[in-house]
RNA sequence: GACCUGAUAGCUCAGCUGGUAGAGCAUUACACUUUUAAUGUAAGGGUCCUGGGUUCGAAUCCCAGUCAGGUCACCA
């Protein structure tokens, strides 16, 4: 019998060895490891520290994450989702264990590890060092830890030493990550709280949240590869939505006058530091309104959550950038923007003369490329990077906007705006287009356009013609990257850490 | 997909031109009733990512692979 134990612990090291047979010992002294009894706190830690009353009373919960033992008394700090508080235990104050004080307290000292889950009674004081402290009379194990925390340490300059930092570990095991570095805690709920404070302010205007299908037939809204999955009753395939624009748009036609879905899009693409395969975007979709108003109405969303969520007067600051919000947002049309950081003036350009310039450029033109994609590619080369602050880069090439109206007065341009904040592209918007006629013909030059040859009917949804002609009111609508608006908040430069699980290959096995 | 860098104790890392594997924290034991990066003494803990090769001898050199990060490419 012992073989067989020492055998099935070959693959555990030394430390969680240790922990097994500490939650043996537990058991053996009648003590349950993993009690269901519902455990009653009185506070919670932050607000000990808010409104500490010497003498008073608490009970808590958390986990214990830090142990001092100094012989006859100990130190140790428990964290709750609040914070964190310092407690103290001795020898002769246990008030209400069955096996009597100095039983109780060398349980504590012996079976009891950093990481392990307790509640704790006891009343508050504050030490010589006047920090606040709970002096516990009685601790309640709730579950017990079977593999050592790593054990981040911080100096009285708030130097960290040691910290969990290894990404691969950080990201696979993201609750250790989130228990030992506070940071991280801070950006998620700094995300939960940014998605808060764009549904509030949606809400407040009115428009509705729905839910469209994940699952769809036709994977519309957007040019990307697809997941594709299979639906074993109806025997079809089904693409994981790239987007869900289309659906947004059907709903204004059934008579919505705004609706809006934070949608988690898929895309079966490259990942680096700003793609994963899951991502969230807000849509809107506003009937009776063009990319004018939804301008207006974007400057005052970012606003809104840039005051809602940073606090700080104007200026966001990054890497020796200041970010001002305040300011009206600049419309300049990408033509304009090319002319001022190139000296191109490559209006009316035909595409020999654009491939030229690219050249002249230093930017690699690649024949397959469509004119307005060598455009794009111009802009994104020499002068988005240039747009720090809040910037709306307005009426692109009508070719690479085949959901956009034509624009009212510019040839071959759309009523299409993107919002450049830090060099990077936070949302993409437009006046859309409800000419059914016109929006069949762009899914077909599209098709044209794109290199993969696939079938027409596959990619052309029908029943999305099939409700524009119907009739769609004149609409505005947009799109909101949120993990890269939660990435500029919160002053990351990976996508992976403003997701809790950022998609990784599947841990070898060990 | 290409290139570069990395993988050593639970965590963070050192390990030189190849010679039986190290530190700090963590763990265990002892001491210590106001510590807070607690302290002191002692001890234990390793598939050096995996698989080949070179060599008398490989954590170290070579090849292949796995995983991660970075740069680029692709990507509405």
């Amino acid at each position: 019998m012992k073989k067989n134990k020492d055998i099935s612990m070959l693959h555990l090291s030394e430390q969680q060895i240790i922990r097994i047979k500490k939650l043996n010992q537990l058991k053996l002294l009648g003590i349950n490891p993993y009690p269901s009894e519902e455990y009653c706190i009185t506070t919670t830690i932050v607000n000990i520290q808010k409104k500490f009353t010497e003498k008073e009373t608490v009970s808590i919960a958390g986990r214990l994450i830090r142990l001092r033992i100094l012989g006859k008394a100990s130190f140790g700090e428990i964290q709750d989702h609040t914070g964190r508080i310092q407690i103290y235990l001795t020898k002769n104050h246990f008030d209400s264990e069955k096996m009597g004080k100095e039983d109780s307290y060398n349980i504590f000292k012996k079976l009891i590890d950093i990481g392990d889950i307790i509640g704790v009674k006891g009343f508050l004081f504050k030490t010589k060092m006047n920090e606040m402290t709970i002096h516990v009379h009685r601790f309640t194990l709730l579950s017990k830890s079977l593999r050592p925390l790593p054990q981040v340490k911080m100096d009285q300059n708030k130097k960290i030493y040691d910290a969990f930092s290894n990404t691969e570990q950080r990201y696979r095991m993201r609750y250790v990550d989130l228990i030992v570095n506070d940071h991280v805690k801070e950006i998620f709920l700094k995300r939960t709280r940014i998605i808060r404070e764009m549904r509030n302010f949606l809400d407040k205007k009115g428009y509705i949240e729905v839910d469209t299908p994940a699952l769809q037939s036709i994977p519309g809204g957007a040019v990307a590869r697809p997941f594709v999955t299979y639906h074993n009753s109806l025997g079809i395939p089904l693409y994981l939505r790239i987007a869900n624009e289309l659906y947004l748009k059907r709903l204004i036609i059934g008579g919505f006058h705004g609706v809006y879905e934070f949608s988690k899009n898929f895309r079966n693409e490259g990942m680096d530091k700003i793609h994963n395969p899951e991502f969230t975007v807000l849509e809107l979709y506003v009937a009776y309104k063009d990319y004018y108003w939804m301008m207006k109405f974007t400057e005052e969303l970012m606003k809104w959550i840039y005051n809602k969520i940073v606090q700080k007067k104007d200026i966001l600051i990054e890497e020796n950038k200041k970010i001002n919000f305040q300011n009206p947002f600049p419309r300049i049309p990408i033509l304009n923007a090319i002319k001022t950081h190139t000296g191109f003036d490559i209006k009316d350009m035909e595409e020999d003369d654009l491939r030229k310039v690219c050249k002249q450029l230093n930017i690699e033109e690649n024949l397959k490329i469509s004119k307005a994609k060598l455009i794009e590619t111009i802009f994104e080369e020499k002068c988005e990077k240039h747009y720090i602050n809040p910037t709306f880069i307005i009426d692109y090439p009508l070719e690479m906007s085949p959901l956009t109206k034509k624009h009212r007065h510019k040839k071959n341009l759309s009523e299409r705006f993107e919002l450049i904040i830090n060099g990077q592209e936070i949302a993409n918007a437009y006046s859309e287009l409800n000419d059914p006629i016109d929006q069949l013909e762009r899914f077909r030059e599209q098709i044209k356009l794109s290199e993969k040859k696939t079938d027409e009917s596959m990619f052309i949804d029908k029943d999305f013609i099939r409700a524009l002609e119907f009739g769609m009111p004149p609409t505005a609508g947009i799109g909101i990257g949120i993990d890269r608006l939660v990435m500029l908040l919160t002053k990351q430069n990976s996508i992976q850490e403003v997701l809790f699980f950022p998609q990784m290959r599947p841990e070898p096995e060990k």
